[in-house]
DNA sequence: CTGTTAGCGCTTTCAT
DNA sequence: ATGAAAGCGCTAACAG
């Protein structure tokens, strides 16, 4: 039941030739006569065979560097969640002599960004993984990696018209759809929802966010519903400005019970309107981050639709590796699925990791 | 940024002796003399070895076996998803020299079982993974894998007093509480709600069954609610005989609104209430398979609780391979995240893997 | 073009 | 009790 596995000597006896030689083909780095090659590739073939890659790699002997750039983080939150899932891979990776530089740079600002790319551009690496936050940045560094031949994996969203190797993300507009149908659910006749967002989306980070809105939108137009939609619009940085926003515009609009933000910080509203005379209202967000589950706890937030971000950085970095390492392909697209998150199995979904 | 792995040379190197006698060690097989060990030891720990893996494994070359023992299974359903993740795992696992055999037995049949696990004695194996589905018969097997010192990982379900290595599977109170959640948040006042059993649920299956169906009472005696719930015990075998029991105990309560069921068959009660007088009733049930799936697109079924088969036979294959391969340890319980699928996001949670 | 050789990191005889 | 040596499956440099 077991040692039937087909190894390269094999494969060599077989075919009349020398472990060199299958190895040449194997790896076709040429120098072989086109008589060797055929009845090699014959064999092969025919015996089935498949390399063992452990073996491969330690004989190797390469070193490998990936990069990977993604925003500040703090603990708990999302890009540290992400963060930790490449961690976790890039220990596994190390006995194949292959280890990982984490960059940062600022979210909000397009500009920390650029430094970060315009330091690697002068930089020499055999992989990279990040998430193409600023579109227009994001494109040009594709640009560049392409020409280079480096491959690349985006991560959390995805821009057209360039070629990574990999992407792991969610189905923006599907999650948005998603958080709509919920809602609907308990959403009486004269309920209004709120739809709670920063003055001016940075245009470069709109995308993800836009794509969530207008699957929230759709979902409603495509079932005939017609719920009132206000957009309430907040700086997101200005803590008393915000709050003072918010309880003007809910003090005239009192049919609004619900309220939604198509980015993590839903948590933020949550503490504006926690111990206030609109702490009936139900919010809704996006990602378990540790802020959120404390106002799912409390039930001030009613659902958060979540995206396994260990899972896309941990798979990321392995279809890396498995690229550069093992030679192994992998599915361009991996559209994680779209969590709900309530009350009731948020503990069961934060407590799971077989893989920490 | 790279060659700072610390090999057993190193170690050797600084402790002053051969390789041999760090690997002697390492494993402590004895046969070193306090003052090496000692010195050796320290060596170890000072400059934080990790050995690779692979390579040991690779120079190992020892074979082993695992068994894997489940309900017989059809394309689509729970076991066969789980048995789909343990063969991928498997083929991880064969560059190591390390196989898996599959035994099926019949779900409702205690004898089937108890003559797969009776074959098992007579036969050497390293490791084994079932789900203890009859306890008694489980209970008993258990001790004889301990007796012998062959590790066991249980997967969906689990029993006390015994010595598993490891056990996946999902906290089946919490999901029946989580169903019953949901359900009330659509769930009017003089709404009733309908639990579908079989006649006499197997003594010994009954286990997962019976904490989920008290997770689903305790939630609405601890929420101060007590809409009707009526039992409605069908066959389960006979279908002609479970349609006309259910459609006559639903003309005379025609308040059920809500229907359950707590093993993965909901699809059996959508069968029979698709296209009759009862078809605006809402179902409720356990597990993404296909024929759920099917009535969970066509909204006979409202949502089903899943607890992703696939990852639990993948990882725990992998558990047993790292303890025999790797001497890796993990931990003991691992409780799948209780996933709420609906209509809406069904798809993204079946498209999503990345380990095939 | 091809076979031989050394070696990746580790394990396991086998002498000593 | 310990070191030397061979070998796991594969790669790559080196002769020829």
């Amino acid at each position: 039941m077991a040692n039937n596995r087909i190894t390269i000597k094999d494969i060599a006896q077989k075919a009349g030739v020398s472990k060199g030689t299958v190895d040449r083909v194997l790896h076709n780095r040429g120098e072989v006569s086109k008589e060797s090659r055929e009845r090699i590739e014959a064999v092969l073939k025919e015996m089935n065979y498949e390399p063992n890659v452990y073996a491969s790699a330690l004989a190797n002997n390469k070193e490998f560097l990936v990069i990977v750039v993604i925003p500040e983080c703090v603990k708990g939150d999302y890009w540290s969640k992400i963060e930790n899932g490449i961690i976790k891979f890039s220990q596994e990776m190390i006995h194949f002599n292959a280890s990982v530089r984490i960059f940062h740079f600022d979210q909000i600002d397009p500009d920390s960004c650029r430094k970060v790319f315009d330091e690697l551009k002068t930089e020499t690496f055999d992989g990279i993984i990040f998430p193409p936050v600023f579109s227009n940045l994001s494109h040009e560094f594709a640009g560049y990696l392409t020409a280079r031949n480096i491959p690349y994996i985006y991560i959390d969203s995805y821009i057209e018209d360039t070629n990574p190797l990999s992407y792991f993300g969610m189905d923006s507009y599907k999650s948005g759809w998603l958080a709509a149908r919920l809602i609907t659910i308990s959403l009486k006749k004269d309920h209004e929802i709120a739809i709670f967002r920063y003055s001016e989306p940075e245009e470069e980070v709109i995308n993800q966010i836009y794509k969530r809105c207008s699957g929230f939108r759709h979902f409603f137009e495509k079932n005939n519903l017609s719920p009132v939609i206000h957009d309430i619009i907040i700086t997101g940085r200005d803590e008393n400005a915000d709050r003072e926003i918010i309880s003007s515009y809910l003090k005239k609009e009192r049919n609004i019970r619900y309220g939604i933000m198509f980015n993590s910080r839903i948590h933020t509203i949550a503490a504006y309107l926690e111990n206030s005379e609109f702490s009936n209202i139900r919010l809704a967000g996006f990602d378990v981050i540790d802020s959120n589950v404390h106002y799912l706890k409390n039930e001030m937030v009613g659902f958060l639709i979540a995206q396994r971000p260990f899972t896309q950085g941990y798979f990321a970095l392995k279809v890396m590796a498995d690229h550069l390492i093992f030679r192994k392909t992998a599915p361009l697209r991996n559209l994680i699925p779209i969590d709900i998150i309530i009350k009731e199995n948020v503990d069961s979904y934060t407590s799971f990791n077989p893989l920490e």
